[in-house]
DNA sequence: CAACTATATAACTAGATGGTAGTATAGTTG
DNA sequence: CAACTATACTACCATCTAGTTATATAGTTG
């Protein structure tokens, strides 16, 4: 990316993406999918939330063509149809990793000093 | 990711990660910070956003340790701090690329059928 | 220090988003 | 077809977010 200028509509395009990705019950919905399609119900036991809430956010991770649906009688089973979120997670996770190594690296070797009232005077920034 | 159950609170910095980039301006920021650092009057030039949100993102980017500061006389220049966003853009360009081709693939081969009516034959982008 | 420039912040508004409760739909089974 | 189960949808509320305008801050220059 960033050779060529995008347009505004493919820029939009990729926010959504990402939007679609910055939710942490989607995110356990595609880490409960990973091993292989999962009911509905499966996902709700998996994710903890409420049945209402996991068929919201599916229908979402649906529409942005991230997930797939089968139906089997009753059942209906949800897979992952674009394997490439696990990458993008795979490298947020580790710029996270990175960040935070980096981030404890300019603190002043206290180790308890830490995520509340973190980040003493020193740096500016 | 995924080979281990994140915990929750790995989940929301993931996930606030992939929302930081949720966004047609911040992209659009990132985009302009590729070649090199720029000052924050270069990216209002550059995204055609106002002074006032454009700085508002940066923070926000800052905040995230994507992109870093430098202060120089009246000027402040930005630049990026965690190259892996572009790394991020591109799998999501793929993947979007990708979608789009299924999608039309899956059509009836009546190539005026689209999204809105849009998308003339030439340019992709 | 006064006037000026570049950037950041505050207060506010409109619209999006996540969660919930309740209800509707699709499919099964007696 | 009635009763039941699994999933989807609607309406609603609380919260968040992007953008704007106006103002504050930091740094420069006369």
């Amino acid at each position: 990316m960033a050779s060529k200028p995008l347009s505004d509509k493919t820029m939009e395009l990729v926010a959504e993406r990402f939007r679609v990705l910055g939710d942490p019950v989607r995110l356990r919905l595609l880490q409960a999918l990973e091993p292989g399609e999962k009911s509905v119900a499966e996902l709700v036991e998996a994710t903890g939330a409420s049945q209402a809430n996991v068929s919201k956010h599916l229908q979402l991770l649906l529409r942005a063509g991230v997930v797939e649906r089968r139906r089997e009688g009753l059942f209906v089973y949800y897979s992952i149809r674009d394997a490439r979120v696990f990458q993008l997670c795979d490298v947020v996770c580790g710029s996270l990793a990175e960040h935070y190594a980096r981030e404890l690296s300019e603190l002043p070797a206290t180790p308890a000093t830490r995520t509340k009232r973190a980040r003493r005077p020193g740096r500016s920034n």
